[in-house]
DNA sequence: CCCTAGCGTATTGGCGCCAATAATTGCGCC
DNA sequence: GGCGCAATTATTGGCGCCAATACGCTAGGG
């Protein structure tokens, strides 16, 4: 199926979605004529979107050899954790101030419609309501450089959890989290917006599976 | 002169270095045959460099127009500055609890080269002695995570300043900031170090001439 | 005299071919 | 029968050519 002029950088997005869907291993090659297949692209926009996912560390350069998925260190997830935290908690922050009664009702309805993801939804739909709640609620900070930075570093963070995110007890302690956030937020308490957000996003990993390599 | 094979990524911060040094100024096209004479290089890898710089976005895009400078927006300077000082203030502080008697002998040295690089250096050995300053305290942060992110960030905002970089006084400044800071450490003040570290980084900028486009 | 339309030129960017390099298999030797 | 070396094959990656596109200039018309 020749699909129609695809936009150039989608492709990298692409790829990075099919790695996230569990397409292809952690430490698996990457062959550049079975992407090529896979994706319907050309040779020489494989090569281009590989050398943009390498450069977002999303899979490893290796000359003469080829590309690879990146392999999960999990002191490493722990480290970008902790920056995440640190960026978003910021971003929730500087958009605190300006929250008006309509964010704050556009805000619950979003932490509703991942509410419904949860109970019926898939796991794309879910992960999707969910980063769509956080981006709307950073996408108040009038600091733009602060969310882009804040969401680049999510999605470099989030290839490796994907795979055994969906489990039942950790997609509602999530929701519980946004509500917690939420609140927060009418509150108006600063300092509890930075706990709560800061738990939420620690918290999402925490607890995970702890299995040994 | 051929050069002898020129590695990869060296190329971009090459490019991004040209730039920095005010050989191309904000706004101004780039093209790649003078590109290719000035460094020597293959089309193809000049592309490949353009298209990482892209995505740090040191220079922007337009198709079939070709790749332009960045121009500096002074909202998103001051937006940059916060994400900056919010990221090292986090290295200063991981990596304040790892420091012993011989690392912050290490870091007086460091601040000593950036003392006689302001009396009698050029502004790129200015520039470097003061990086290494910065670079030498985040390296005992144990997340190494965010110390990457640091300094990424960090690189990408030191584009636009450095052409204007070079007052007496603000360099002043920031040797007396490197002693604010180590003293901060010396201490063991947590608060001191977040403190010193914060305005050193926003005072950097924040005595620039203040010209309106 | 100014505005517009068309052409010529300069520049970008897509892509396919081929050389360079590493993995693999098969053969010979110990 | 096992091990090591060498030929074969698979895969990557460099690069130059050419088509696509935008810009500047000139000529013609209002």
């Amino acid at each position: 199926m020749a699909r129609p002029p695809r936009p150039r950088r989608a492709l990298a997005a692409e790829i990075a979605a099919a790695i996230r869907g569990g397409a292809y291993r952690a430490g698996e090659w990457l062959r550049q004529v079975d992407l090529e297949e896979r994706f319907g692209a050309t040779r020489f926009d494989i090569r281009a979107a590989l050398a943009e996912l390498a450069l977002r560390q999303t899979v490893e350069h290796v000359p003469n050899r080829g590309f690879r998925v990146a392999t999960p260190d999990r002191q490493r997830i722990r480290d970008m954790l902790a920056v995440r935290a640190l960026l978003e908690v910021e971003a929730a922050l500087t958009a605190l101030p300006q929250l008006d009664a309509a964010a704050l009702r556009l805000l619950e309805a979003k932490a509703d419609a991942f509410d419904r993801a949860v109970a019926e939804g898939t796991p794309a739909s879910q992960s999707a309501t969910n980063l769509d709640f956080h981006d709307t609620l950073y996408g108040f900070s009038p600091n733009r450089a602060l969310v882009e930075v804040a969401t680049e570093t999510r999605d470099r963070a989030r290839l490796w959890p994907l795979v055994l995110w969906p489990s039942m007890q950790s997609l509602r302690r999530s929701a519980e989290g946004h509500r917690e956030i939420l609140a927060a937020l009418r509150a108006g308490d600063a300092a509890r917006v930075a706990a709560s957000v800061r738990s939420h996003i620690l918290g999402s990993a925490a607890n995970q599976p702890v299995e040994e390599g």
